[in-house]
DNA sequence: TACGACAGAC
């Protein structure tokens, strides 16, 4: 494209903008609007034409019999009647002789005109065998013929060969390759009309703009731009409505405003392009505002007026603006309905008014796949996902095909209402119509799989791919991310080398880091934000704040959470429940109290944040007083994620009969969040009797969660009941459960190093366990005793020991001392909760070696430091 | 012998 315009002849002064300075054409001086035909601008002329041939036609006849041209007096007259057949036939009669040129041209055109291509093929059959000279107009009449009934490739190769004087010829090759969507062939065709000499008219310059637009280049737009001044051909409306298309289609609103503002006299289409841009643009509330200028300007809205402007209202949920232009369509706009009515449906449904939707849809007589399109989306925006996928169905009975819009909203259907089988059965339609290759259709297919949560068949489709944008990745590295698959995640994300990663990517990206701790990679990925400017936007600054309060970097955290400039409800929420999370309570408390200050209502998920910050650091007090705040202040139903928190609160604190009380009295069913809530206070309390029957109605709901079992079995070896352990320990046998192993891992350069428990595969195990060795002979030194309980299993002594000391979080923070730098704290994550023997040595080495241990178990952060920790037993 | 605006998707 670029080497194509840069071999046009040079507009002098080189930019658009400078030269868009420009004179007003003579006739409107003279008040004349009617013709709007610059100066010297030479137009190709029919009446020149037609005397010319007219004139050849009479020589060449000088010599022709009577009959001949009685013949072809008979051809035109029926070319004229439109009776092609009969025409055809005389024509065929004529074969041996002559026909003149003039009835050729009637025949050729009544071919296009009826677009019958095998005819048309004859007479240019005839024409060649007859070796009738192909002149410039004959020539012409053939490629138009070729063109009109679709065979480009034929009208192509007259064209190529001959005589291209006339700029009419131009266009029509130029046009079709527009068309069809060959904007470069049509570019290059233009370079090379320019070269030949021949000047460009207002049409070509219209057909140049749209390709230049479909390539989406401001750059290439400036130069045609130039051109057009350099030829005075910016006082046609044609051209600065398609110039104003063009800057906007290649996402430079500023400069087709420019184009707009500039113009004398606007027409509908002029304002028509310009809302349009708007819209197009992200900015429906500047359309919305032209749209009110172009009334007061008295300019009348059209049909395309409402299908451009009724996006906007639906963008922007302006229902109200959206009724007064349905309205304004049923008494003044005449037109196709079927286009009106598929944006006003879509209107509707967006701005949550389904029942309109539906109504326009149920009372079109005529509908296209947009029409169906439009209303499944619209059920799919209501959340009545069932319906959408079942319109989706009717509309293939009906025998609307669907196209690409179609299948990814059925797909998109299915992603939010999570249906892998009818996500399954579309994507096989999908293949079975060849849509797989279709980026958009291939991404939704990705999202859709994600969201039902089969990674493994959205990496087959984006592997198969056969060109990936930024929004394939996007898709692959959150959803790797949102399955908990964060190591997946963050290796596809570094392997992205091409694409340059985008605000959406790194919020992808984010919560991976988080999820695995891994605060250099985090870090690495802050970078990237802030040598790109992303920070600016609300979901990259959340996403950071969330990361770096659960790599355990709170007071960073806190930092960035201070920089964002419109902080929302999520930006609270996530730095409420960092708080909560490193144990910080009254902080949590006071950071809510500022949201609501500033006037931001807390939702249903900054109520659990405060919830758990509240039982985290066991302010009881104030977690009840936010629940009773939330049911009665904020009018939010309290959800089992509420019920478990409090359940938490009353538990940890020692109030199990009352935690037990409370979840009798729930209004909905308690879930196993909410009886493992209650179990976990059980095991800090010691109250195996009360555990025992809690832990039934847990294992009712959840029996495959080793998990409970694992904590019952805590509870029973913690109160040296070995025997219940052992039937404990049968029946999870029985069952076939196995235990999800510990595991925990820690950062060190660009490594992350991981230990299970018992591990000694690691190439330092031997260094690591002799430094735990050291620590234990110091603690005994020192009069502590290990605390067995814990190693759960019924052994020996020293065999209790020797499991202890392997436990995985010990085995990491062993690691992290023995390589880290004296002035950097060991951070350590681990998968499930941190056992209280191991905490208790963590304290222990926190003051031995003076060193900062962060440690982040599956429930929340303990920040070791002089031998206390930060949860000071709420845990 | 034509040109410019217009609906639904990840």
């Amino acid at each position: 494209m670029a080497a194509s315009l840069a071999a046009f002849p040079p507009a002098h002064c080189c930019s658009a903008l400078q030269l868009n300075q420009r004179k007003v054409p003579p006739e409107r001086i003279h008040g004349c609007f009617f013709t709007k035909r610059p100066f010297k601008q030479p137009e190709f002329s029919p009446s020149h034409v037609t005397c010319c041939s007219l004139r050849s036609v009479v020589t060449l006849s000088e010599s022709k019999s009577q009959s001949t041209n009685d013949r072809d007096t008979e051809v035109r007259r029926l070319c004229e009647m439109g009776d092609l057949k009969s025409a055809m036939e005389l024509l065929l009669d004529s074969r041996h002789s002559q026909l003149e040129m003039k009835t050729l041209c009637s025949i050729l055109q009544l071919c296009a005109d009826l677009k019958a291509l095998p005819d048309g093929a004859k007479v240019h059959e005839i024409i060649s065998a007859s070796n009738i000279l192909l002149d410039a107009l004959l020539g012409l009449k053939l490629v138009f013929m070729y063109i009109k009934c679709g065979d480009l490739r034929n009208g192509r190769m007259v064209f190529d060969v001959i005589q291209k004087e006339n700029i009419f010829l131009w266009n029509l090759v130029m046009n079709e390759y527009a068309r069809i969507g060959e904007y470069n062939e049509c570019i290059s065709l233009f370079g090379q009309m320019l070269e030949s000499g021949i000047e460009a008219n207002s049409h070509t310059f219209s057909c140049i703009l749209k390709c230049v637009a479909a390539l989406g280049s401001a750059r290439d737009g400036k130069k045609i731009h130039a051109l057009v001044i350099k030829m005075r051909f910016d006082s046609y409306n044609a051209v600065e409505n398609a110039l104003i298309t063009c800057y906007s289609k290649c996402k430079n609103i500023s400069l087709a405003q420019v184009v707009f503002d500039k113009m004398l006299d606007r027409d509908v289409i002029s304002w028509n392009s310009m809302i349009g841009g708007y819209v197009s643009n992200g900015l429906p509330e500047k359309g919305v505002h032209l749209l009110r200028q172009m009334w007061f300007s008295g300019v009348y809205m059209d049909l395309a007026t409402l299908v451009t402007v009724l996006p906007a209202c639906a963008q922007m949920c302006f229902l109200l603006q959206g009724r007064v232009l349905h309205g304004y369509a049923i008494k003044c706009v005449r037109g196709e309905e079927i286009t009106l009515n598929n944006s006003l449906l879509s209107m509707y449904t967006k701005c949550q008014d389904l029942d309109s939707g539906v109504k326009i849809f149920s009372k079109m007589k005529k509908k296209s796949v947009v029409t169906w399109t439009a209303m499944i989306s619209g059920y799919v925006e209501g959340g009545q996902f069932y319906k959408a996928l079942r319109l989706f169905e009717v509309m293939e009975e009906e025998g609307v095909m669907p196209d690409l819009y179609a299948v990814t909203t059925a797909l998109h259907a299915c992603a939010c209402s999570g249906s892998l089988e009818h996500g399954k059965q579309i994507h096989d339609y999908i293949i079975r119509n060849g849509l797989e290759l279709h980026l958009f259709v291939a991404n939704a297919l990705m999202d859709m799989y994600a969201k039902c949560g089969s990674m493994v068949d959205a990496e087959s489709v984006f592997n198969n791919m056969e060109e990936k944008d930024l929004v394939s990745w996007n898709t692959m590295i959150g959803g790797y991310s949102k399955n908990s698959l964060p190591n997946e995640a963050l290796s596809l994300f570094s392997q992205m080398e091409d694409l340059k990663p985008n605000s959406v990517t790194v919020a992808c990206a984010l919560p991976a880091c988080a999820s695995l701790s891994t605060l250099e990679k985090g870090r690495e990925i802050h970078g990237h934000i802030l040598r790109n400017g992303l920070f600016s936007d609300c979901y990259v600054a959340n996403a950071l704040v969330d990361m770096y309060a659960k790599c355990g970097a709170l007071v960073l955290a806190r930092l960035l959470f201070d920089h964002i400039q419109m902080k929302d409800l999520v930006s609270w929420t996530v730095m409420i429940a960092g708080y909560g999370m490193h144990g910080q309570g009254r902080h949590a408390i006071l950071l809510f109290n500022e949201m609501r200050k500033s006037g931001i209502e807390p939702d249903e998920v900054s109520f659990i944040a405060i919830l758990y910050a509240c039982s985290h650091s066991g302010l009881i007090d104030e977690g009840r007083r936010f629940f009773h705040i939330m049911r009665y202040d904020s009018k939010i139903e309290p959800k089992l994620e509420h019920y478990a928190c409090m359940v938490d609160l009353l538990a940890r604190a020692g109030r199990l009969t009352k935690a037990y009380q409370f979840i009798e009295k729930m209004p909905t069913q308690p879930d196993s969040t909410v009886w493992g809530a209650l179990l976990c206070g059980c095991r800090i309390h010691r109250d195996v009797k009360l555990a025992e029957k809690v832990a039934e109605h847990v294992f009712e709901l959840e029996p495959e969660n080793t998990g409970y079992y694992i904590l019952l079995a805590n509870i029973y070896a913690e109160a040296e009941k070995w025997e219940a352990v052992k039937k404990l320990r049968e029946r999870i046998g029985r069952q076939r459960l196995r235990k999800k192993p510990g595991c925990s891992w820690i950062e060190l350069k660009d490594k992350v190093h991981v230990f299970f428990s018992g591990d000694r595969s690691h190439q330092q195990a031997k260094k690591i366990l002799s430094f735990l060795e050291r620590v234990n002979v110091r603690m005994k030194k020192e009069g502590y005793i290990s605390n067995k309980r814990y190693a759960l299993i019924d052994l020996d002594d020293s065999g209790k020991e020797e499991v202890l000391c392997g436990h995985s979080e010990r085995l990491a923070i062993a690691f992290g001392i023995l390589n880290l730098p004296s002035r950097k704290p060991i951070r350590v994550s681990k998968n499930l909760r941190v056992c209280g023997d191991c905490h208790e040595v963590a304290k222990f080495i926190s003051k031995m070696v003076g060193r900062e241990i962060i440690l982040r178990d599956s429930n929340r952060f303990h920040q070791f430091i002089d031998g206390r920790c930060s949860c000071r037993g709420f845990w």
